[in-house]
DNA sequence: TATTTTTGTATCGCAAACGATATAATACAA
DNA sequence: TTGTATTATATCGTTTGCGATACAAAAATA
């Protein structure tokens, strides 16, 4: 059953890798006040101003279960604003507040100072991103 | 701020990667009755037969506070068995129940199910593996 | 031996994550 | 136009995941 073994599973590494990256957010967004999560939600809004739940859902791949309630508290904490669309009543716009757009600069460091936390050469960081991301548009 | 785009981070196709991951297991898993988390206590479970609470959060790197409601549920469906030892009351032994042991056979399918699944060469997994497992060495 | 520290689990509260379901608004078809 | 299908979000219930806290047993120290 060598298959079965823990450390010779692509997956397991995967899953911890995830946490652990998340893990190694927590303290720099700690400053922001804002979870992981969140963070993404911000990531999408620094790049497009308005939009829509439904392309934050597409764009993060996750589903509106979870983006909706994650964008209610995000709401409350008066980071972003979530608004019927006159012309189709059925979509949310979602767009920053004053709050959310100041945010995005105290976040320019943090990518800078997680990567400088791992001891990856740029071609690793590569490789890694390149499979990472061929698993994705394979499995998704 | 191109630093600060969803595409060059290479957070986020490490979270995905990681979710979409368990996203293909759960069909196969559902047929065993279990979640992805409680796959890997069985993984770990099939390897060392005995084990207790606190080895099982190292194996698997997560907490307590994770890890003993996941064991209870796995208590309540018959799948293993909790006791405190008697040599240190503090520890809680942990082991399979008949049950638990003969999922073994319908779980060893499920590894190569999912490597298949993915167009990846040997040389890529392997490449991805050790990445992966260079990053969670260097944070952890 | 008495006290302090450490160890091993457990509990609590909150934020994801997701499947299943619900419900309006819009688009499409008969 | 009326009925039907699709789209966009929301809600609910369950399981994770984790920080903070609690607590008893064991180990270390005074």
């Amino acid at each position: 059953m060598e298959s079965l073994k823990l450390e010779n599973q692509i997956c397991f590494p995967l899953y911890t890798a995830s946490r652990i990256m998340v893990q190694a957010y927590t303290p720099l967004l700690k400053t922001l006040g804002v979870t992981y999560p969140q963070y993404l939600v911000l990531l999408v809004l620094w790049e497009e101003e308005e939009t829509t739940v439904g392309q934050i859902t597409k764009r993060l791949q996750l589903e509106t279960s979870t983006i909706t309630p994650l964008l209610k508290r995000m709401e409350q904490m008066e980071i972003i604003q979530r608004k019927r669309s006159d012309l189709d009543e059925r979509k949310v716009m979602v767009t920053l507040t004053q709050k959310g757009v100041d945010m995005k600069q105290k976040a320019c460091m943090i990518p800078e100072a997680l990567m400088e936390s791992t001891n990856f050469s740029i071609e690793e960081l590569g490789t890694l991103h390149a499979l990472l991301t061929k698993f994705i548009q394979q499995e998704a």
